[in-house]
DNA sequence: GTCATCATGTAAGCCGTTACATGATTGC
DNA sequence: GCAATCATGTAACGGCTTACATGATGAC
């Protein structure tokens, strides 16, 4: 999941490790945190395998080295203040990282691809949405599909459990009334994309509200 | 959490570790998962520490080594039938783990401990709430007024969350709604102990709907 | 010159998973 | 006797966290 989020943000400008995490824990701190012990090791994986290059000679590519962010999507005003500043600097220990082409092919895959068994679901599924806008519309029709199916099992799974004590039948029954309200906000998810809902999967067809 | 888990089943009755498994698999397991791996050593970790200890012995105890579920409370039919049968064994291989007054502390210790940094929250509430009938009235409500204290620091940090991506934006509302459904849900659960709600954690003050 | 902050990295440790190794019991 | 499954454990590994080590830059 890191590596997802890290392509994430360097699609949208070259960044180095610290500024990657500032960002990160701003914009989508409440879902999902990094620390620069698990940052940094990402970082030398990515790098080693072509999926992002240093892209730190002082005036190399076209515009800047560290540049003022383009796209200006994440947290705007304090994200540009801070990298602004920094440009009187002379900029030699810090490592800007840039995506490479391969890089770009991995966040495709890493973004439509299922979550490794083991990972939090639904933070995945958080992480995904919130770059998603980098995907071609089929490939996130896919992804809404996906987390759809994902959430329609998980419900069925949820309708067949039985407990008789009185917390547990409690848990069961919020966990079912929060899958269902899931389902139908990816469902909404889906028709904005212009996306029919398949009747395919009706596993929701007993849905009573 | 395995210990929790462990020691939650334990208080019913005595159980071997396959068995263990199976019931927080077969129980819990649209929640919580336990393999082997993480399970054994735990049941050594906590053998080692005093919480729990072997209730072998042939025929030791008044009752049974083995003896047939008396809560009945977790898989009924099933779990009754894996029981009954290997009554007939001679049980030497198999290692059945009693709760010792020891465990019964701890287990009220993590059920009411904040869950370590780090672990899914959720979950970990999860977990708790299934076996909370096994606390005193008063630690139950404590337990409850906790979560409901972290789900209301929660929807305070959602609230403040910006995004000027559109999916981003759908996410964090989406989280939003959630949390307050769920404060709402632990609201009632709280009301049905008779547990009056403190109008002092008055972070949900301005909710709509 | 010194302090705060920026910035990168490594090491130790926790927790859990899968896969493997082993062996007892029972049904056929 | 043989296969299924019950049952316990260990080993290797992966991912993430905290804490530590290190050093550059800029403000004053």
């Amino acid at each position: 999941m890191v590596e997802l989020a890290i392509l994430g943000l360097l699609t949208e400008a070259p960044l180095h490790g610290y500024e990657l995490k500032k960002r990160l824990n701003d914009a989508l701190g409440h879902v999902w945190g990094v620390s620069y012990g698990s940052l940094y090791p990402a970082l030398g994986r990515l790098e080693r395998m072509g999926a992002i290059e240093v892209a730190d000679p002082p005036a190399a590519s076209g515009s800047a080295a560290i540049p003022i962010p383009a796209t200006g999507s994440i947290a705007g005003e304090a994200a540009a203040a801070r990298l602004r500043r920094p440009l009187r600097r002379s900029g030699r220990t810090r490592k800007a990282y840039r995506i490479a082409p391969a890089g770009r092919e991995l966040f495709v895959e890493l973004l439509t691809a299922d979550p490794a068994p083991g990972t939090d679901e639904n933070r995945a599924f958080a992480l995904k949405l919130a770059f998603c806008r980098h995907l071609e519309p089929p490939a996130r029709l896919e992804l809404l599909r996906r987390r759809r199916q994902q959430l329609a099992e998980k419900l069925a799974r949820g309708r067949k459990a039985r407990a008789d004590d009185r917390y547990t039948r409690a848990l069961i029954e919020h966990e079912t009334t929060t899958a269902e309200r899931d389902l139908e906000w990816v469902d909404s998810l889906i028709a904005a994309e212009g996306g029919a809902i398949e009747a395919g999967h009706n596993l929701i067809q007993g849905r009573t509200t």
